[in-house]
DNA sequence: CTGCTCACTTAGGAGAAGATTT
DNA sequence: AAATCTTCTCCTAAGTGAGCAG
């Protein structure tokens, strides 16, 4: 990783002067937290799941957001942030001065880069606002739920800055627009009606209902929802598809004890089995704590279903992990994926659309009318759980979902899915500010499952959306905020302090919010709020190194510079009696500190830094790009460049994989081999023309100093032999052919005939080799074509090595999450189109349909700035 | 406040599918 | 056509944050 990257040197004109709270000594001491825990909230409850409670439908099951929009007060607004469906008219425009019109010089250095985008960021802050004003963008300070009345679609009929010119409105580009629904215009018909043209049209093509396959609903060209907690008014699914039941061992597959095999009960052997089929995950299953929770559930079971017995019947006592043998089941299950596998092509394409069929009714789902595609219908099969890093449950035994456990929620007037013959869901409900179809709770952590949409359909798309415009809407707000934590970074209030101080480090290094855990439960992983004593290390002046494990356990370590004031915070929050285990922000809660993001933003937390920083990022680092005059790969390599350092940024990680050092070497040696052939053809020249050595110099002609005589008596080598394999099979495939066609073979002689090529080859090589000259090649060879060789041998380098740099600076990055969550898809969207570049380069073919919204959005507007 | 429930986004890895090389 | 490498999709765990009750 970079160390560099991030520094940033601390302003030179700080003041080190000691506040006053410096020393701390009231009563706004930091807690010591070993266990006087001020914000824990540590106890986690049993979780209780009562499978039944039964299907007295309508209880209302989902809290989230019900309270109808009850204020209008409009600054009692913080609190009430959803659900104010009406808000005080965007907060005007932030108070900063201080205008930095340098510039932003991107240099290659990372570090510069950063600082130079934060200065961008400041101006951002305001440029965009006046130019927003003209250009379009109504919607820019509209704050995203709100929109009451007509707003734009009257005026210049662009709701997400779309443009479609209103003088297309004759040509039915439009042709998809059918899908919306009555109940969908209902809701929103007064805004509707209004628009007199467009709109009409519009509304014409929405008749068409009931052809939604077809139909596309542009959401993001119809105006906005007066409510949007209100998901939909209809819903209609056919619920979920559970796993096929367990199929049992055949009878000569037995988990062995002790060197013996054993019979158990199905239940038991489809237990052993979740472990036996995964011995190749050697990472899960030898860490002991998978194998305790797992041996210590298997036992359980065991003894529920009977025990074990032994061929005789015989009953055997399972008392130590160690004496399991899980190879024959691992072999079974091993065998049959193989075999799987292994079948021929016209097999597996009818299995698989046989399982299309048995699933296609899962797959969709209509949503107000719309058909929309169902995300993971499927229930997670039974299995082992594999909890992350150092996860306390890891290794339990996840169990089967059964319907009594799965609560169904849908449309009133919808056909209720039937359940499994014989069971029944656990309840029905109809709640319509829910977006997802069937809930369950698993038995490991009481975690909640849902059933939702899949990413392209309209209500993620939406709320992809509206994330992406709430972190642009941040943009105007955020060099107050930046000023405000700055100044309070020397507030008296202890808690402002590290208010201020988290603010600082969330915002500089993306660092996620940090909710509490609960340490017994979970593993032990921390985000800004939650950092630990032994999280930071600090080395003066001002240099900070973080070194903790983040989500997913992934190691977050990075050796940064910060403002003097907020090392000296830093400082202090670590004082004695403080010591390892110890909260850093004992003061601080995300909670409180997401109240205080609120007060600048209707709607802004701390994730949306996360959010805004990425996309801030990747457009200012796309915006420093010199693409003129280059190939489709070399502007895809730069995009992803600039995708990779986004990435580094909020420390998306993968590991690296087995196969690549081999892989790396491969490579490498391949450029060698191109070199050395760069070599030879330049040698070329000189045979052709010996003048040419004073007019190119010597240096031209130099071969690569990392190849040496080794390397190169290896590499003739594998040439050779590379031609002699080559020729081998030439000659086989030959025969072959006369063979088929009834002629008489070559003989032997023959191919040692062709052979002899090779030998020769040999013998030049080495001749080449000793001599260090080479005789040119082809037939009437000139200095020109030679030269032309070599442009295109350098250009082959050049691809390799490019590749090469960009494979290692790869290997433990991984590009996909900043794309997929983070990165406004509009931008590369407006980079693909500005410089050509299909955007089949950036987005797959999932990420084209999640992002539509983005494609369609701006196909008319290159000029599109997040 | 705190504690707890619930809903929804974000995350890396496994395995399937596709592309490329042999 | 098989082997191998690369990319994509699926899966589900692990976060964030809203909102309610006491």
């Amino acid at each position: 990783m970079d160390i560099d990257s991030k520094k940033k040197l601390a302003p030179a004109g700080i003041s080190i002067r000691n506040g006053p709270i410096e020393e701390d000594s009231d009563d706004d001491a930091p807690l010591v937290n070993g266990n006087g825990k001020r914000k824990s909230r540590s106890s986690i409850a049993k979780v209780s799941y009562k499978a039944d409670s039964d299907s007295d439908d309508s209880r209302p099951l989902a809290k989230r957001q019900r309270k109808v929009a009850d204020s209008d007060s409009d600054d009692a607004i913080m609190s009430r942030r959803r659900s104010s469906a009406k808000l005080p008219p965007a907060v005007t425009e932030t108070a900063n001065i201080e205008d930095s019109d340098d510039d932003v010089p991107l240099t290659t250095k990372l570090a510069q880069r950063k600082k130079s985008i934060e200065k961008a960021a400041e101006k951002a802050t305001k440029k965009p606002a006046a130019k927003k004003a003209v250009k379009d963008e109504s919607d820019d300070d509209v704050p995203l739920s709100r929109a009451k009345g007509p707003q734009r679609n009257g005026t210049k009929a662009k709701s997400n800055g779309v443009k479609k010119e209103e003088s297309d409105s004759d040509t039915p580009i439009r042709s998809k627009v059918k899908a919306a629904t009555a109940k969908d215009k209902t809701a929103t018909s007064a805004t509707k009606k209004a628009p007199a043209k467009k709109a009409a049209k519009k509304e014409e093509s929405a008749e068409a209902e009931g052809e939604e396959e077809e139909g596309e609903y542009e959401w993001w060209n119809a105006p906005k929802k007066e409510d949007d907690s209100v998901k939909w008014t209809t819903l209609e699914h056919n619920g979920v598809l559970f796993p096929p039941a367990y199929e049992p061992l055949p009878k000569n597959v037995k988990l062995y004890y002790d060197g013996k095999p054993i019979s158990m009960h199905l239940e038991a052997e489809e237990v052993a089995g979740f472990f036996g089929s995964m011995l190749s995950s050697t990472h899960n299953v030898e860490n002991p704590v998978f194998q305790k929770n797992f041996f210590g559930d298997f036992q359980e079971v065991l003894k529920r279903t009977g025990g074990a017995k032994d061929r005789d019947g015989n009953k055997v006592a399972i008392k130590e992990f160690s004496k399991l043998d899980f190879s024959k089941i691992f072999d079974y299950y091993h065998a049959k994926s193989e075999a799987r596998k292994a079948r021929p092509a016209a097999e597996k394409k009818e299995e698989k659309a046989e399982r299309d069929k048995a699933e296609a009714p899962f797959m969709y789902c209509k949503w107000d009318g719309r058909k929309e595609k169902v995300g993971n219908f499927r229930v997670e099969p039974p299995s082992l759980f594999r909890g992350r890093g150092e996860h306390p449950k890891t290794g339990k035994l996840k169990l089967r979902v059964m319907p009594e456990q799965v609560t169904i929620n849908i449309g009133k007037d919808a056909q209720v899915p039937q359940p499994p013959a014989g069971h029944k869901w656990k309840a029905i409900q109809h709640d319509n500010k829910a977006t997802w179809l069937a809930m369950w709770q698993e038995n490991i952590n009481g975690a909640y499952k849902y059933v939702m949409l899949a990413a392209n359909s309209a209500i993620k798309g939406q709320s992809d959306f509206k994330k992406f415009e709430k972190a642009r809407e941040l943009k105007k707000h955020i060099s107050r905020i930046r000023k405000d934590y700055e100044r309070e970074l020397k507030s008296e209030i202890m808690a402002d302090r590290q208010r201020a101080t988290a603010m600082y480090l969330i915002d500089k290094f993306a660092l996620r919010a940090g909710n509490e855990k609960d340490a017994e439960n979970e593993a032990e992983t921390v985000g800004c709020c939650s950092l630990k004593y032994e999280h930071i290390t600090l080395r003066e002046p001002n240099t900070v190194i973080f070194d903790f494990l983040g989500k997913d356990s992934i190691r977050f370590y990075d050796e940064v510079t910060v403002d003097r004031q907020v090392f000296k915070n830093l400082r202090m929050f670590k004082k004695t009696p403080k010591k390892d285990g110890d909260d850093i922000f004992d003061r601080l809660t995300t909670s409180q500190l997401n109240k205080h993001l609120g007060s600048y933003m209707q709607g802004l937390t701390a994730k949306v830094f996360r959010t805004y920083n990425a996309s801030f990022t990747m457009s200012t680092l796309l915006k420093g790009l010199e693409v003129k005059n280059l190939t489709i790969p070399e502007k895809v390599k730069l995009y992803n460049d600039c995708n990779r350092e986004v990435a580094i940024l909020c420390n998306h990680k993968r590991t690296v994989g087995a196969g690549h050092e081999a892989q790396m070497e491969k490579l490498g040696d391949r450029i060698k081999g191109m070199k050395y052939q760069l070599w030879r053809t330049k040698q070329m020249i000189l045979d052709v023309d010996p003048k040419q050595k004073k007019k190119k110099g010597t240096e031209y002609f130099a071969l690569d100093d990392k190849i040496d005589d080794a390397w190169i008596e290896e590499h003739i080598a594998f040439l050779v032999e590379e031609q002699r394999t080559k020729i081998q099979k030439k000659f086989e495939k030959d025969n072959e052919k006369l063979q088929a066609n009834k002629e008489k073979v070559m003989p032997d002689k023959e191919l040692k005939e062709r052979l002899k090529a090779v030998n020769e080859l040999e013998k030049k090589l080495k001749k080449e080799h000793k001599s260090k000259k080479v005789e040119a090649e082809g037939k009437s060879p000139s200095v020109d074509k030679i030269e032309a060789n070599v442009e295109k041998i350098e250009q082959r380098i050049k691809t390799l090595e490019l590749q090469a740099a960009d494979r290692d600076g790869n290997k433990e990055v991984a590009l996909g999450t900043s794309k997929i969550n983070y990165i406004d898809p509009r931008l590369t969207v407006v980079f693909s189109r500005k410089f050509d570049v299909p955007i089949e380069k950036f987005f797959s073919k999932t990420l084209r349909e999640k992002f539509n919204w983005a494609i369609k959005s701006v196909e008319s507007d290159d000029n599109w700035e997040f």
